[in-house]
DNA sequence: GATTGACTCGTACGTCGTACGGTGTAATGG
DNA sequence: CCATTACACCGTACGACGTACGAGTCAATC
């Protein structure tokens, strides 16, 4: 009859109640957790995609019953923002950009992002369409603290942190559909060469096939901040 | 026994065959066909989102039976890719643009195809990962030849369709999700309100509520092409 | 010893995409 | 005129899915 735990999880270690018997540790270690689920379902995510995740299969790969996942979590929908927000943590620029180097600070955090993202390809389509967690509201929150810093006005502070979140996701989504399918881009690039009486110019410039993404990534992002903020 | 058609479709009008009998028109016109069903599918897909096409429910509006269907296509990703190809046709820049202002025309095109994926919210975060059919092909061939004869280099042509690409892409992926969910939105901006003291910036300047998309988006547009192009 | 709460799980239901094979009808051609 | 063929349609059935429901286990507590 145990009323199931809505949403906040149990945090049965944040009450510090001395535990008794600190010796015998293996007997209370519950099977699952919060953690282990999310860790599973990355791994689970990383190599089947974002079809292949499913509570069957989920539960299979952490040895227990179905039914079990779902004290430890809402229903699928928390498995994916839980997933997606394990996946986008930012631990900061390095010590070699300088605290006043306003620009080099959000280029960091944002190609980190984007590298985050492309490191698990199935994030990329997934983060518009859920919620914001924790950990893409603190890189929001870093990104609107330095353009202000940077002199962005108050007016112009929102349009510009959509401008580069706009411009990072469809880098980000497009890449990642790309890497997915690689034989299919070919088989389409051929389609298009058959058709390429109707298509000639981007059939001729391999459109499909040919392109530095890292290199046009960062390009693009430079002319969006020399618009946005001014040079430094 | 009929040897299920395979991918490529009837076509049962192109030989021009003398239709004998042209009087009695009710009886020999099949209630289905590959136009109706996309048709239709476009209408779910606009009333109930994306979760809602389903083969069965397409088949009830449609009146016929669910496997019927599978006469006229190969599966429920075939529907998806007509579906969203149908949506992205282009027929032009007015005549109000003349011939040789490239940036006038670059910027309606890409104008018009955002906006044909609002009226669609579905259709944008479903465009990076299908395959290009015709229409948006046809958009690419445009943009490419339009950005040729204006001065892009071919060797920075394709990184500069992409940087569109990109950007368009991202800007309406987002634009259409914040529509999809009014009230998950202002949830989320409620739920920062309360952790305000650790995303205090964005929580101030109302992030998820106000913004000027329509604004915003083409001010970008404009930095970007600022940087893809020599103005004019 | 009884109660409570944390945690695990099996069964079952409704929904989905679609493989398989059958039905009916018009066109064909002998 | 009948047999064959191709087209269009459809019912049944299968395996997979998410998850509601309620029952089980076991340690801690009263």
């Amino acid at each position: 009859m145990a009323a199931k735990r809505s949403g906040a999880q149990n945090k049965q270690f944040q009450q510090t109640s001395v535990r008794l018997q600190p010796v015998q540790e293996a007997s209370r270690e519950p099977l699952l957790s919060r953690e282990r689920i999310v860790a599973t379902a990355v791994e689970l995510l990383d190599a089947q995609g974002i079809g292949g995740l499913t509570m069957r299969r989920l539960a299979d790969r952490l040895g227990s019953g179905v039914m079990s996942l779902y004290w430890h979590v809402d229903n699928k929908e928390d498995v994916f923002d839980l997933a997606l927000d394990a996946v986008l943590e930012y631990r900061g620029p390095p010590q070699t950009i300088e605290p006043q180097d306003w620009r080099g600070e959000v280029v960091h955090m944002l190609e980190d992002w984007r590298a985050s993202m492309l490191r698990h390809p199935w994030s990329a389509s997934l983060l518009p369409r859920r919620a914001l967690g924790p950990n893409i509201l603190s890189r929001l929150e870093l990104l609107s603290k330095t353009l202000s810093r940077a002199g962005v006005a108050d007016a112009e502070l929102n349009a510009a942190i959509w401008s580069l979140w706009n411009y990072v996701m469809g880098a980000t989504i497009t890449r990642a559909s790309f890497d997915l399918s690689d034989d299919e881009r070919a088989t389409a690039q051929l389609r298009l060469t058959r058709l390429s009486e109707r298509y000639p110019t981007i059939e001729r410039s391999r459109l499909l096939l040919d392109n530095d993404w890292d290199g046009a990534f960062r390009k693009g992002l430079d002319f969006l901040l020399d618009g946005l903020a001014p040079r430094q």
